[in-house]
DNA sequence: ATTCGTGCAAATAGTTTGCAGCAGA
DNA sequence: TCTGCTGCAAACTATTTGCACGAAT
């Protein structure tokens, strides 16, 4: 418990100071917002969120916040190609590497952790190109397209 | 010449008949969409493909033509958060596997080709969440992020 | 007090669609 | 000649924005 409250006021006191240091505050509404996305535990669209937090909040001051938060790195948006972007906790605060996996029948997306094999190639092929095209590598992600098991199944 | 010849054939001969499997037609529109697609050598927007093509075509029907092509699998749609989508033609065309080097400065997205190293960390990885999650893989994407030469000079 | 946040309604912009004429097999 | 393709204009929808009021420091 005591680990746990400690962990959740890192990730606030993080939170605020990125926030600040753009000049904004980490208001209530806010609060329920990243609350809402990491409680989802995977990526979640906008309604899903405007859903989660029981329509307290506007669907405006949502997307205002949304995009506050991916702008300060609190939250990260995952383009999609379908209706909604999707937001999730941004790595560093959420503090665990991960890898997507996307169902291409019902479009549900799931977090799946990072191996280090995989990592450490992804590595290696960054710094093939840095050496190759002067392309400077800052982050990576992986994604796996297929069925989730109740797609596959029927 | 003999050799490219082939190629394009062939290229046309299976865009064909993948069209004409969903009850579409080749048309000489496009034809024209995918071999400024094709032209580009990097994933294009909507108005490239318009711009490319000269502007001699429709831009709701060149929105029609990159969605028919993309469900029959002649073209891969890459969603990218801003606001366009990018198209490129898909790999099993193209015929070589690769991956893409977005540039977070300019938008820019490059494609670099796969590594054996990194494809074979993927399919173990693959292979893992196949048996932990009964996740069917069927695709997957590497994508690095970073900044292009130019913007990392400039 | 001043600055930022919020809700509402209106505006924006990428994309889709209805329809009438055209073209290919 | 039948089915699908095209262009135009209108419709649609996710997202953004102007404005006036409320909240926080």
């Amino acid at each position: 418990m005591t680990a746990m409250a400690s962990r959740a006021g890192d990730r606030d006191a993080s939170i605020t100071s990125r926030l600040e240091r753009a000049g904004q505050r980490y208001t209530s509404q806010r609060r329920t917002i990243v609350e809402a996305i990491a409680g989802a535990g995977r990526p979640v669209t906008t309604p899903e969120v405007l859903e989660r937090a029981g329509h307290r909040l506007s669907q405006s001051s949502v997307y205002r916040n949304l995009a506050v938060l991916a702008d300060v790195g609190v939250l990260q948006r995952l383009p999609t190609g379908g209706d909604f972007d999707l937001f999730e906790l941004a790595e560093e605060l959420s503090g665990h590497h991960h890898h997507h996996l996307h169902c291409t029948a019902c479009g549900v997306v799931i977090d799946v952790p990072a191996g280090p094999g995989l990592e450490q190639a992804v590595m290696a092929e960054a710094e093939e190109l840095v050496v190759g095209l002067g392309f400077v590598v800052a982050g990576h992600s992986v994604d796996l397209y297929g069925l989730c098991v109740d797609c596959a199944r029927g």
